[in-house]
DNA sequence: ATTAATTTTTAGACAACTCTAAAAATTAGT
DNA sequence: ACTAATTTTTAGAGTTGTCTAAAAATTAAT
């Protein structure tokens, strides 16, 4: 067997991290064919090889759950494509809906001492570019992020902590709103027959769709 | 046919642009089979997908040589590996004998803006840790490295200007002995019988055998 | 509880890249 | 020029990761 993980199973590890945490069940294959764009079968396929290194325990028909040493393979994956994020951004003129792409590759470059001194040269920073908090060298994750917009009730007060959808699209329509990480954002009214809400930040007024209100994730303020 | 590169399609032009410059004949399968550490039919297959796609002239038994368009693509990766090479030592703490492993990998992220924001915070520069010179984004190579420390007579002084051996042994060596990149050298005599050479710099007196003054590039000082 | 719909797995095949062993072509030696 | 040595290619096979189509298991519906 080979000892050597390659870029797939890397890929395969972090996208049943990612479903695991939305939910306590197992992961299903077809929920990771659906995150990876590639078919059932493949995954069943790739699910048995993973299996077969302990990193994940699979039940046939009953989906995975990532071992501990799967996990730890996932978090540090995750790790390396938050630090990478930040990096493109603070240094490279990056903006927050390009940075992904090219940390899906940057994640995948095998370097302990380049993690640690990219993590260094960036002042340990905790979150990324989306607000999603960034694994220490250890493996734990800042979880914070609970409350989403549209929980927030009438005139009540919030600052944007991060996102929850980051396509392209999304953070390309936020960026056009005008609203960014760190906003503060106050809910005037809500609108019934379709959750849609009007909010006030920076002296502007705007009506958002549930759709994003749905997908940021905020702190509310003490009242 | 794909029309996408792979990383060891990537990595069979970068060997044949480097063997090719080391003579102007075409590049035997056996020398591209060394250098990348497979077999000489493993490379054959390879050419033959490499002539498909346009990069390499390829006459059975004859060898390749590169198109323009393989050389071109042969030149960016050397580009990117030679900017993350400058970019790992000057920013990352990385000596010269570590970047190589590293920069194997970082070539082969792909992202126009990446490449070109690395050379800007690098501030364009022109030569990378063992004094190689960086292609610039028109694929524009300076070369000056000709004359190598071997070739230099007594009473002579030179600058140490590049590594011809970039091996981690070698290149700890010359870190043992204090000799770097700029470093002002004075030939004192040359041993007929071996051709060693006792060389002066910084007040040091060193007796360095052939095979050490073959491996490194000098200019020499106008007399 | 039995059928229907959905999910998952298996079987067989293909593409990229690799290898060993044998055949073919080239080069070198006398 | 002819044999010997070397280089290169071909043939056949293995590995990784993918797919389609069909079979098997699970879940949902009446």
């Amino acid at each position: 067997m080979n000892t050597q993980i390659s870029q797939t199973e890397e890929n395969y590890l972090k996208a049943i991290f990612s479903l695991s945490l939305s939910q306590n069940k197992a992961v299903s294959t077809n929920s990771i064919a659906e995150k990876l764009n590639t078919k059932a079968s493949s995954v069943t396929d790739m699910i048995k090889k993973l299996s077969d290194k302990k990193w994940v325990d699979y039940v046939k028909y009953q989906g995975v759950f990532l071992t501990l040493a799967g996990k730890k393979i996932a978090i540090r994956i995750l790790r390396k494509h938050r630090l990478w994020e930040v990096f493109l951004v603070k240094h490279f003129d990056f903006t927050w809906d390009e940075v992904h792409e090219v940390a899906e590759q940057l994640e995948h470059v095998k370097s302990e001492k380049l993690t640690q001194q990219l993590d260094a040269y960036l002042e340990y920073p905790t979150h990324d570019p989306h607000g999603d908090p960034i694994p220490d060298e250890d493996g734990n994750i800042a979880h914070h992020k609970e409350i989403m917009l549209s929980a927030i009730s009438c005139n009540e007060k919030c600052t944007i902590m991060g996102v929850k959808d980051s396509s392209v699209a999304f953070l390309k329509y936020l960026d056009s709103s005008g609203i960014q990480l760190g906003t503060l954002v106050e809910v005037v009214k809500k609108e019934a027959f379709d959750q849609s809400m009007h909010i006030l930040f920076e002296g502007k007024k705007r009506n958002i769709s549930q759709q994003i209100s749905k997908n940021l994730f905020v702190k509310k303020h003490r009242p």
